[in-house]
DNA sequence: CTTTCATTCGAAATCGTTTTCGTATTCTGC
DNA sequence: GCAGAATACGAAAACGATTTCGAATGAAAG
C-alpha cells in the first residue's frame, strides 16, 4: 500500500529494476508483453514513482515557485488561479510564497525557492524592492524567471503585464467624456512601475484634452487602502470643492472615497464621479457600483506559466531562450459611479 | 556558484564527504577546528544542501500540502496566510492546491500531494465531497492530516473549526434583540457541515425566543453568491413583505441582498435588517456597512499548522498521535445593517 | 612498554530512480 | 550452417546527502 518501489515490482514480477523502469516509460527495448505485464501490475498496486529519487537523476523537480506581494488581494488570487490551472495541465505543482510587499522577505523567499530546486519562478515584484541581487541570482542559475503585473524595467526578463499608462489614459478619458474637468488622482506609492505608469496615463490624458495638470490634486496612497481613499475624499470635499471626479490607482481607495461621499450624501456621479482600477469582485457590489479598469488576472497567470514552460523547453534543448513580453488588453468597465 | 555539493567542498578542503556533512550538522565526532573551517567555507560559497538528496535518506520533504476549495475567497486567503507564516517559522514550504469545491478534483489533488511525499496535509473539504476514500488513503499512509473550517464529522482527524451553530445563534439572537420577528434565512447548500450548522443555529435561536420556524422563509444559496442573495431579496420583497430581517449563510449573499434593497430604496435596517457571516473585507466597505460574524482566518491557519507540527513530532518519536479539535471563538460584529 | 580509551576522521552502504552499456538470445539472408 | 543484425533483458553507475561502523592516531594508565 504505502510507497512501494521499482525494486518491489521487479521482485514480484521476476524482472530487473531496469526493465520495470523502462517498461513504464515505454522504452523501445522492452517487449510488448512485458510492458503489458508491468503496466498492469503497476496500475493494480497503484505504483507512483518517487519524485525525489527521480529528481536526483533528471534534475527536474516539476515544481515552480510563485512569489506574490499579497495573498488576500482579489487580483493576485486570480493570477494564482490561472497559474495553478495551467500548471496542473502540465503536471506541475506550485509552491506559493508571500513577500508581503517587503524587499527583505522577497529575497528570503527567492533563496528558499532556489534551495528547493524549483524548475522556474514566477513573481510579481514587491513595492519596496529597490535592488536586484536576488533577481540576478535566479538568472545566474539559468532558471526561467517570469514577471507578472509588477516587473522591473531594469532586468530583461520575460513578463506578462498590462499597459498601465494606456489603461489609466482610458479611465481618465472616460471621465472627461462624461463632462468632468476637475479630475483628482489618488495615486499609488512612488516606487512600483504600475503606480508611476498610471500616474503618467492620468497626466497624458489631461494634456491630450487640454486640461491643466494641478499638482495639489494628486494624493498619494502608500498602502493603496480604502482608509486612505476615505481620508482623501474628505480632504477633497473640504479643501477642493471644485473637484468633480476622482481617478484612483486601485479599487480600494476608490471604494473608500465612495463610502465617504455616500456618508456625506454627495451625489455620485453627478457631483463627483469615481473610477477605480483592477475590477475587484467588490467593485460591482457596492452602491453605486464602481466603474473601473478590468485586469485579466487569470489570463495573466496562465500566460506567465506558458512563458515559463516554453523557456524551459528551450533550455532543455540547449537553445538560447528568447525573452518575451506579453501585454494583455484591459477594458474599461463603465458602471454607475461615472 | 550554481549548486555545489558536499563533494566539492570536501575536495577543496581536503576532507571526506562524511566529515563535511557531519561538521555542518554539528556531530560530536568532528573537532572544533574543522567544524569552523567547514562552516566558514560553506558560508563563503553559500552552500545549501540538496533538498531532494536529503529527502531520500531522511524521508522528510519539509513541504506540506494545503487544499482549499476556493482560492479567491477572502477568508481562505487569510487562512492560507496564517498557514504560510507559521510554516515559514518552522522552515516548511507550502504547496497550495485548489479543489474548486469539486470532489473529483479534491481526490486528484490528494493523490498529487501523496506522490510528492509531503510531510502533512491541511485541507478544507469541498462542498461536494461525499465519500472519504481519499481521506482514508492519507490516514493509511500515516501522514498528519488536519482539517480547517470545513471538516468531515465522519473521520476523526484533528481540526480547527468554529462553532457555526453557536455563531449563527448569536447572529439571529442579535436580530431578535433589535426587535425583528420575521427573520428569513439564506442558507448554504445541503452538504457541508458549516451550512447545516448555521441553519441549525438559526432554528435554535428562533425556538429559544419562541418564534415560529417557517420553512418557506428559508432560501438555499447553492453557490453562496451575491447573485443568489440579490435574487432572493427580490423574492422576499415581492412575495413575503412581512419579512423584516435576513440572516445569510455568508457575506456574499448578504451583500447581494443589500444591493437589491438599496436599489428598491428599502431602508436598512429599519425595514429589513441584514446580517452576514465571515466578515470579509468588503463587509465594512459597502453602504450600509454589513453586520456579520467574524471568523478568525489567519489564526485558524496558524493553529492548523501547529497541530500538524505537533503530530509530526509525535510520529517521529513513535508515539501515538492524539487528535485534537480546536474550536476558535467568533465574534458578532455589529455595523449599520442591523 | 604495553594496554585502554577517547578523539577524529573516512569508507561504504543506503535512499529510489534513470540511463548507459553490455550480454544473451533469436532471427534474417546467403 | 554461419555471419550479422535485431530483439529483449540486466548490471551497474550515477544523482547528493545521511549515517553506520570501523580505523587511525595519540594520550592516559598500568
Amino acid at each position: 500500500m504505502s510507497n512501494l518501489t521499482l525494486k518491489d515490482i521487479a521482485k514480484t514480477l521476476n524482472l530487473s529494476i531496469t526493465t520495470v523502469s523502462k517498461a513504464l516509460k515505454d522504452y523501445p527495448d522492452v517487449s510488448a508483453k512485458t510492458k503489458e505485464r508491468v503496466k498492469a501490475y503497476a496500475k493494480e498496486v497503484n505504483f507512483t514513482p518517487n519524485a525525489y529519487a527521480a529528481f536526483l537523476r533528471t534534475q527536474e523537480s516539476k515544481i515552480i515557485g510563485v512569489i506574490i506581494p499579497r495573498l488576500n488581494h482579489y487580483f493576485f488570487s486570480n493570477v494564482l488561479r490561472g497559474i495553478m490551472n495551467a500548471a496542473e495541465e502540465h503536471n506541475y505543482m506550485v509552491i506559493v510564497l508571500n513577500s508581503e510587499e517587503s524587499y527583505e522577505l522577497e529575497q528570503k523567499q527567492v533563496d528558499r525557492l532556489l534551495r528547493q530546486n524549483v524548475d522556474g519562478i514566477l513573481m510579481s515584484i514587491a513595492d519596496s524592492t529597490h535592488e536586484l541581487d536576488h533577481i540576478n541570482k535566479i538568472i545566474a542559475q539559468k532558471i526561467p524567471l517570469v514577471f507578472f503585473d509588477k516587473y522591473s524595467k531594469l532586468s530583461d526578463c520575460s513578463s506578462v503585464i498590462i499597459n498601465d499608462q494606456k489603461a489609466a489614459f482610458a479611465a481618465v478619458e472616460h471621465l472627461i467624456q462624461q463632462g468632468k474637468k476637475n479630475i483628482a488622482h489618488f495615486r499609488g506609492p512612488l516606487l512600483p512601475q504600475n503606480s508611476i505608469d498610471r500616474f503618467l496615463g492620468y497626466r497624458k490624458a489631461l494634456e491630450h484634452y487640454g486640461i491643466e495638470y494641478r499638482k495639489e490634486w494628486v494624493f498619494r496612497c502608500d498602502d493603496i487602502s480604502s482608509d486612505e481613499g476615505y481620508a482623501y475624499a474628505k480632504t477633497v470635499v473640504e479643501n477642493h470643492p471644485e473637484i468633480d471626479a476622482v481617478f484612483a490607482v486601485a479599487d480600494m481607495p476608490a471604494i473608500g472615497a465612495i463610502k465617504y461621499f455616500n456618508e456625506q450624501k454627495i451625489a455620485i456621479p453627478e457631483q463627483i464621479a469615481v473610477i477605480g482600477f483592477s475590477n475587484w469582485k467588490i467593485a460591482s457590489l457596492i452602491t453605486p457600483s464602481l466603474s473601473t479598469i478590468n485586469q485579466p488576472g487569470e489570463l495573466m497567470g496562465q500566460k506567465a506559466f506558458e512563458i515559463f514552460y516554453s523557456e524551459l523547453q528551450q533550455l532543455k534543448k540547449g537553445d538560447e531562450v528568447d525573452r518575451q513580453i506579453i501585454e494583455l488588453d484591459t477594458d474599461l468597465i463603465v458602471r454607475s459611479s461615472t
